[in-house]
DNA sequence: TTGTAAGCGTTATCAG
DNA sequence: CTGATAACGCTTACAA
């Protein structure tokens, strides 16, 4: 009738076994639920019960050390302050969740600054990375005895590793083509300052779609309003006027908008403007921007899997692929006559 | 002139040890900085170039273990799609990686299922919550031996817990009076539906600056353009026409652009409207937003240091408050005539 | 079916 | 000034 006192602090595998009045191992092998033919079941019971009473919670350093891995993995992405990432992010971490992982968020403004940080290699299990290049991970996995399981996000295939990627190639052709079915002909284009795959990818797919209809100016800007709008006016105000503005963002369109008032110039009435993205602010400008809506809280999730699935299995899984889509709102029509 | 081999794997302080010809012990007193008076300088400079050479990375499951703490801490925000917790995130982040700690994030719809997942109190030194009340935080803190160090952000003071806010009353303050210095004494409201500190502080704020000018309308909607713009519809409507809506957030501000360009009224000509934050809408709707910019990153990471601080020293600093900013910009104007 | 014991890599205590 | 040695909490042979 009587059971020992609980311990102050907090409880480890050994007070659950006095307990339970079993040995340390038996509690492990039953709270690892490796008790099969080796426990028996009114044991089993014991020991869970006393667990439960105790509050136990097993002390993830211990195993760690034990294991030599640490059921944690390493988000590399540039800024979590876009929307982008933040959707990423909680997409990879649905998914690290479900199966027990946590994750540990590497913000890098470039890739380059991979050096740093408490998180070195030494705990982590895993790399998944986001809109970088493989190389500058190159110092950090090599921690790790040369090669720590790397899964890529939203970035260039076929580099030796595993890929997941939103289509952006086909969402820009999709769109693309329903501008020149609207009957656009003279484009103007807007592109991301910043270089990375996923805008070659959608540049190249631009050209690629544009069949007869020509690109009559073009430039790029950082993936910020000011600058958008600086490098938009130019662009509207071309002498063999586009009837239509593609951008590489939903943000980049915004300022667009912006060019496009202070000449005067209405949207759609005056000249089209296309976005990219569909994450905060198509719908928050006026008109409502036409845009490629691309799954990035799944790009996340379906990112993770593959990277938990490597470390299960040892070996890389296929390249993904997830399918954008075209959403066509108020900032795209025929363009104007004449 | 021969040195021993490089081990295989990952190289542990045993193996900077022999590598310098030394002990481990003096291996650790060297990397930790704790040599002073008690290793020789010659020592010193033979385990740091060891331990170059070999590229030794310290265990931190190890050291995890044998000092009982992580050097991880845990950062619960609500969602982290919002603009607002990226840029906590992002300032927190900075913070803990000076000083040489890890962030785990916990994204939680509601406050209310923090029981699972893998970061269960095992794994952290403390915890830093965002917009939540402090109760839900009670099973977690549990989890180790009672009271795991906690700072709240935009949380309501005076519960017993270090808080770091955003001063929204004097933000919300001075935008009120503000718009009545352009003239306006007919005001809508449209607050936020979610429960928290921060909206009540913010409400109240409003009413006390009001002085002799009344609400004619007003309404609560979430954070969410469709139910902004619904929830805006009515107010501008209203019978006693008001002159000005005050939003408690900027992505409100946006809906009720639409709900106004809806009823033909423009902004500011017929109905001047003033959003809160300043996050990232703000000035990409056309006027751009009369708002209170909140100093989010700062907020994240003078959370951040304050609990670090209450980690070092074990007593718990000051609650902080940090000032916000009234930005005027191009949606308000004095009151139409009439 | 259960218990004993070794060991993961580190830091801290204590002798030399 | 330096080196053994123990301990942190866990998992896993292996022994009983």
């Amino acid at each position: 009738m009587s059971s020992p006192p609980l311990p102050a602090g907090r409880p480890t595998s050994k007070d659950v076994a006095r307990h339970a009045g079993v040995s340390q191992s038996t509690v492990s092998l039953v709270l690892a639920d490796k008790w099969r033919g080796r426990v028996s079941p009114a044991t089993v019971t014991a020991v869970r019960t006393a667990a439960a009473a105790l509050g136990y919670q097993p002390n993830n350093a211990a195993r760690s050390l034990r294991l030599g891995r640490t059921r944690t993995v390493m988000l590399v992405v540039p800024v979590l302050t876009s929307p982008f990432f933040g959707a990423v992010h909680t997409g990879a971490a649905r998914v690290a969740a479900r199966r027990d992982f946590g994750i540990v968020v590497y913000p890098t403004r470039d890739g380059v600054d991979l050096a740093a940080g408490p998180y070195t290699s030494a705990a982590i299990d895993g790399v998944l990375a986001s809109s970088m290049a493989v190389e500058p991970l190159g110092t950090l996995r090599a921690g790790n005895a040369g090669d720590l399981p790397l899964v890529m996000l939203d970035s260039e295939p076929g580099r030796g590793v595993t890929t997941v990627n939103d289509d952006v190639a086909e969402g820009m052709r999709a769109l693309t083509e329903y501008l020149i079915g609207l009957g656009h002909r003279r484009f103007a284009r807007l592109r991301s300052a910043v270089p990375s795959w996923t805008f070659d990818a959608r540049d190249a797919a631009f050209r690629a779609a544009l069949g007869t209809a020509t690109v009559v100016a073009e430039a790029s800007s950082a993936l910020l309003l000011d600058e958008a709008r600086q490098a938009a006016l130019p662009l509207l105000a071309a002498p063999a006027r586009p009837t239509v503005l593609v951008c590489d963002d939903d943000l980049q369109a915004a300022g667009a908008y912006k060019a496009a008032r202070a000449l005067g110039l209405r949207v759609p009435d005056d000249v089209s403007v296309s976005g990219f993205g569909d994450l905060r602010y198509a719908r928050v400008v006026e008109p409502e921007l036409t845009t490629v809506r691309l799954p990035a809280v799944e790009l996340g999730a379906r990112g993770m899997a593959a990277l938990l699935d490597l470390l299960d299995t040892g070996t890389s899984g296929p390249d993904v692929v997830l399918a954008g889509e075209l959403i066509v709102r108020g900032s795209t029509a025929p363009p104007p006559p004449g």
